[in-house]
DNA sequence: ATTTATATCTTTTTT
DNA sequence: AGATATAAAT
């Protein structure tokens, strides 16, 4: 094994593979690397089974690639690792185990639209008040309280969760906690965390726990920082016997505390292992000095972290480019141009830009500006193919056939398409579930002694064919099934029919669908092709992995978040203002910004050679257009380490934005009743009172013409305006309809 | 039961 | 602005 490529610290984590270890690992200091040399040191040096090693990651793009790198140096044993995410592995177990905990094998998966989904029907059969108890929120205490391994049983119990909710309103947190609980169990269902808790839940059975932890010989985590207590804990507890448990990290690169991430895990790992070995790798080399300096002296500002200098050898490089826009339409232009230079100038390839952002929505005004210079991008995240309408009906109609009592994909498509059973009937079917203690699914088959033929045939009806068709799960091939029951229900006729450019792309993404499942049966790769198989596959997969190789060359737009563990020639960080960035939710809450600024780090860090931070003066947001203050963060950064770009520039770029959205403003609202003027009004200038513009306009009167002069004070909108025939007129624009053309080129 | 009109809220970030 | 939830009308 040759490991001569790795300085001797990355070697030393590499080899040291006997007892506990810690490798605390800086941005850029080779932490891939290292993980997939130390699991092919034990396969080849060590000889150890791949099936003893346990390998952790948080995201399964990192497992993909994680397993492919480990397949190129060591080959098809690669393949029975335990490798992959807390989520998908553990799901592994819990599908061997489920029967244990009362669950069947082929329990669901609840993603977050159904867990909202069960609770704000929850709530509503207590008769709460919605706008007090809102599901988004509730989900995120009960999922808060799951991982800390709090069962509801224990939180609503205890005193003191019940006066913390008192104080906050909401009493009947407990009581909605167990009925949750019981809901989910009572369908067969898990949601994400459970995956978790459930796993610890199984771990108290001595005979399972010997079980894994004599399997797992060799434990390694990525990415420790962003793990939960109740993650750490079971990982404890399987590495208890063996004690060859290696965890990496960055506790700088914690991001993910919003998800229950405990950064104490780190900072307590040393505590829990007396003969812990602590392995720093410090050195960078992925970024420029300016790089690597200025995200140090981002992080500085923060308090808890652990100790640990980041420094690199590499070239001094350039200074942080500093850009504001004036508008989000202007920041997106601003971006593309500079992408359109660089790349001609620094013979780059558009991979090798990446454009970040701290929320999705920024997206939209990134991509129209790359659309309309012609440059080709990829969006990674927003809203997956799996999170699409049509989709997730034909996966729910899937779901019901695995597992007849997933309460969630019932409702979702009982009256789908319409059959005359309506909310009421669902939710009579339901209570009578509860009332008579019996499987939802009992109640359906049976509606008819439930609730009377007229609707319960009907209901009986579907039932029949959900049933007959599942009947033929074992004899058929999942493809089958599921082009059977897309067939069958009507789903598939109804999308057909609909004869709109949505609906035919609403027909397309059920037929790949479709080919989605017919790939995955036929995939040799995988070990288990059922259809259980599949879903769970998919209820695990995320936008954010796309197996989009290096094939195509495009610049690459997602969130931060999504970012991590990636790196770039070039990378943008756009919407570098206050209330985005930090975003305002942290702002409010009095929460400390050490994440927000660990993620700032963590964006900056993505970079080889540049960095491009941007921020507009006015964004659009809810439809309104607002003030915008550049970042705080933006001060944070050393000085030293950052360059405003020009101001000429700049400043033209600024009036013309302004102009161009008063200017079109003011036309649209000229042919508009008076109601709806308040975008207009809403405009606010700051403190300019004239703009120079040289944009191009057309008057019904006057002809074409060109707006040398506007006038923004108070209420009054003038413009002078030069035109060709007429010279220069001074004209009020709100009685004039003025067309505007295309920016004059210099 | 289903369609249509009106009101309200949303924006963190992800498995 | 756009999606989603509720109320009203068919």
């Amino acid at each position: 094994m040759n490991l001569s490529h790795l300085n001797s610290i990355q070697q030393r984590a590499v080899t040291s593979t006997e007892g506990p270890y810690m490798v605390i690992a800086g941005a850029g200091s080779g932490k891939t690397s290292v993980l997939t040399h130390r699991i092919a040191y034990l396969l080849e040096a060590a000889h150890i089974n791949p099936s003893n090693i346990l390998a952790l990651t948080f995201t399964n793009k990192a497992a993909t690639e994680m397993r492919q790198r480990i397949e190129n140096m060591v080959g098809p044993a690669a393949k029975n690792l335990w490798l992959g995410t807390f989520h998908s592995i553990f799901a592994r177990i819990l599908r061997k185990e489920a029967d244990r905990l009362g669950y069947p094998r082929n329990f669901t998966i609840y993603d977050t639209d159904d867990s909202r989904a069960l609770l704000r029907s929850i709530i509503k059969e207590m008769n709460l008040d919605d706008q007090v108890y809102k599901p988004y929120v509730v989900l995120a205490r009960i999922s808060g309280a799951k991982n800390r391994l709090i069962t509801a049983q224990a939180y609503a119990n205890s005193a003191l969760y019940q006066a913390d909710d008192e104080s906050a309103r909401k009493p009947h947190l407990g009581t909605i906690f167990l009925k949750y609980v019981d809901r989910c169990f009572k369908a067969g269902a898990m949601d994400f965390d459970d995956l978790i808790f459930n796993t610890h839940q199984l771990l108290r059975y001595a005979e399972v726990l010997y079980k894994y932890q004599e399997c797992f010989r060799y434990i390694m985590i990525d990415e420790f920082q962003d793990t939960n207590m109740a993650q750490y804990a079971i990982v404890k507890d399987l590495a208890m016997l063996h004690k060859n448990i290696c965890v990496v990290g960055d506790d700088a690169q914690s991001i993910y505390a919003f998800r229950g991430a405990d950064i104490h895990n780190i900072l307590n790992f040393e505590k829990d292992y007396a003969t812990l070995s602590v392995i720093k790798l410090e050195q960078n080399y992925r970024s420029t000095q300016n790089i690597v300096y200025a995200a140090n002296s981002i992080i500085s500002h923060n308090k808890a972290q652990f100790k640990k200098v980041v420094w690199t050898d590499n070239d001094v490089g350039e200074p942080i480019d500093l850009i504001r826009a004036t508008t989000d339409a202007e920041e997106g232009r601003l971006v593309a141009a500079s992408i359109y230079e660089s790349r001609a100038n620094h013979k780059l390839r558009n991979n090798d830009f990446a454009i970040l952002y701290r929320t999705n929505s920024q997206s939209r005004a990134i991509e129209e500006a790359l659309r309309k210079m012609n440059m080709s991008y990829r969006v990674v995240g927003g809203m997956s193919f799996y999170q699409r309408k049509e989709v997730k009906d034909l996966l729910a109609y899937l779901r019901l056939l695995i597992n007849p009592n997933d309460e969630a994909a019932l409702k979702r498509i009982i009256n789908l398409p319409k059959r005359g059973i309506g909310a009421n009937s669902v939710d009579k079917m339901v209570t009578a579930a509860t009332d008579h203690a019996i499987p939802l699914w009992k109640v359906v088959c049976h509606a008819s002694s439930f609730l009377g033929s007229r609707v319960g045939n009907t209901i009986e009806e579907f039932a029949a064919m959900i049933q007959q068709i599942a009947a033929e799960l074992s004899q058929r091939d999942a493809y089958d099934i599921a082009s059977c029951i897309a067939k069958r229900s009507g789903l598939l006729k109804e999308l057909h029919e609909d004869k709109t450019v949505e609906g035919l792309g609403r027909y397309e993404n059920v037929q790949e669908l479709l080919n989605g499942v017919k790939e995955f049966t036929t995939n040799p790769e995988n070990e288990d092709t059922s259809l259980a198989a599949f879903l769970q596959e998919v209820a695990l997969a995320t936008n954010a992995d796309t197996v989009d190789q290096e094939v195509t060359d495009k610049i690459t737009l997602m969130t931060i978040h999504a970012a991590k563990g990636l790196e770039f020639a070039y990378v943008y960080v756009v919407g570098m203002e206050e209330g985005l960035f930090p975003s305002q939710l942290m702002l409010e809450s009095r929460a400390d910004l050490e994440e927000e600024r660990r993620l700032f780090y963590v964006a900056v860090t993505r970079a080889r050679q540049r960095i491009f931070l941007t921020y507009a003066m006015t964004r659009y947001r809810f439809g309104r257009l607002k003030h915008c203050e550049p970042s705080r963060f933006i001060t944070e950064i050393d000085p030293a380490y950052l360059q405003m770009k020009t101001q000429r520039a700049l400043q033209v770029a600024h009036s013309e934005g302004y102009a161009r959205r008063l200017v079109s403003s003011i036309a649209r609202n000229a042919q508009k009743p008076p109601q709806q003027t308040h975008a207009m009004n809403n405009f606010q200038p700051s403190d300019m009172t004239h703009i120079e513009v040289g944009m191009q306009v057309a008057h019904p009167r006057f002809g074409r013409g060109t707006v040398c002069q506007l006038d923004v004070s108070g209420d009054v909108r003038k413009a002078k305006i030069d035109f060709v025939d007429f010279g220069e007129k001074t004209l009020l624009l709100s009685f004039a309809k003025i067309k505007i053309l295309d920016r004059i080129p210099e």
